[in-house]
DNA sequence: TTTT
DNA sequence: TTTT
């Protein structure tokens, strides 16, 4: 009924552009948000949260964020499930981001990142890719776009 | 950096309260957080939502929180991950809250649950515990409480 | 850059449905929003919260909310500066609200109100018309809608 | 009953610490805010919101907050009010921050603002105190704080 | 000027 | 595995 998240903190890599088959522009990347307080025992302090943005979206963020950016974004909380290669169902939990904010500017030429500055990789797909399964053509339902 | 989520929906079931070995009060729930808008192929819309509250704040959703209530809540996201039996990596995202708000009171006498009213199960485990591995003790190190 | 407010509280007073000039529906209410923590000396413990909805959601909220009515929202704070009858610049803090949830249904008849059920009053103005100076037409310019 | 705001933005000045009679840090400021969308009539696009910190965090935020920073920021809408000089009730909104990140390191020596650099400036209290009035003591009553 |  |  109400499903409201506000994050702050820095992508891990490079951000991933890739199209649905009918053409709906999709970027994922991770947010590596820090906890406000360290654990005694010093364990893990850092949330490695997944964010999914789509549409005009998706291709700003590729084309603004890179690894390491610090970044603000507002979204909700999408719990998807499916079933693995061991017929077992597997629940992805990811946040699906409508307003990004880009906290840093791009310093120094403006990219951080590897892949040369460039982002219009359209519907190439690398092998760890999480959308599509062992190099099969992503299956997102055009229809079950989240707006 | 920040990680804020807001949450209102339902509990999908009485919630589960039980005990660290040092004796730290922890409470499980799932909150159905209904999407706003329904999908053209009627497919899912509603986000099934891990809740783990700590503390007092976990004794007190044990007493009044029951499957169905219209609950808010504020907390964070936490990413958790442990090595299953195959030996593979799991990640549980869960939402840590620390303000929660029963919005609907209790109704025809106060308990639509299953459990008679009482939630003061002490340290007694269920066998789908999601804390414990099949019986075992659960092994949440006192060390690693988030706040 | 970023500006998000989520709020939880009971309307004072039925909401106030007009319109701009140009035909823009804006619906007026005041949010009670309680405290968590009271204040030892016993005093004020509610914040009393201006909230501004406009278009359709202003005619959906017109229609379904009402006095006393437990009801959560999203928004923004906005912060309007006018000159007043003695030439001082007055602030005005309200919360525009993009997204309304009615917590409560239509209890008994649905309206708790006082005025009949009908919100459908046009561009009728009160006196005390917060938009509105003394009695001369509201001066909302339609290009300063806020989205 | 739940009221949550989270703002990011820059201080318009630098920020000013003052204690209560009794003692206690509060700290206010000026955020700006922009608003995602320009109007079309090219007027107003920025939000200037009333910040109060207390205690501990009003020290950390005198310490490290300065002109011009982007801020990140939480806490909740108060609403204030109290009879002014002609005997009229004015109403003052404030957001309570309990949350506050710099998302601006200390450049450039870290002090942009113009009182070199220290802010331990005690009981003093400048010409346009906000709290004060005309230069008597402020009048928090210690058992008015709102945590 | 305030709600349960 | 799900709530109204």
């Amino acid at each position: 009924m109400m499903n409201r998240v506000i994050l702050i903190g820095r992508l891990t890599k490079d951000p991933e552009l890739r199209y649905t088959p009918a053409g709906v522009a999709v970027t994922q990347f991770t947010l590596a948000v820090d906890r406000p307080f360290q654990t005694q025992g010093g364990q893990r302090e850092t949330d490695f949260i997944p964010v999914v943005v789509w549409r005009q979206l998706a291709e700003t963020c590729a084309n603004y964020l890179r690894k390491g950016r610090l970044t603000a974004l507002e979204g909700r909380i999408q719990v998807r499930n499916y079933q693995n290669n061991e017929g077992k169902r597997v629940y992805v939990t990811e946040v699906i981001a409508d307003n990004v904010r880009f906290l840093e500017s791009n310093r120094n030429g403006g990219n951080s990142g590897s892949n040369g500055g460039s982002n219009n990789r359209g519907h190439d797909q690398g092998k760890n890719d999480p959308f599509s399964d062992d190099g099969k053509p992503i299956d997102i339902p055009d229809d079950d776009l989240p707006f």
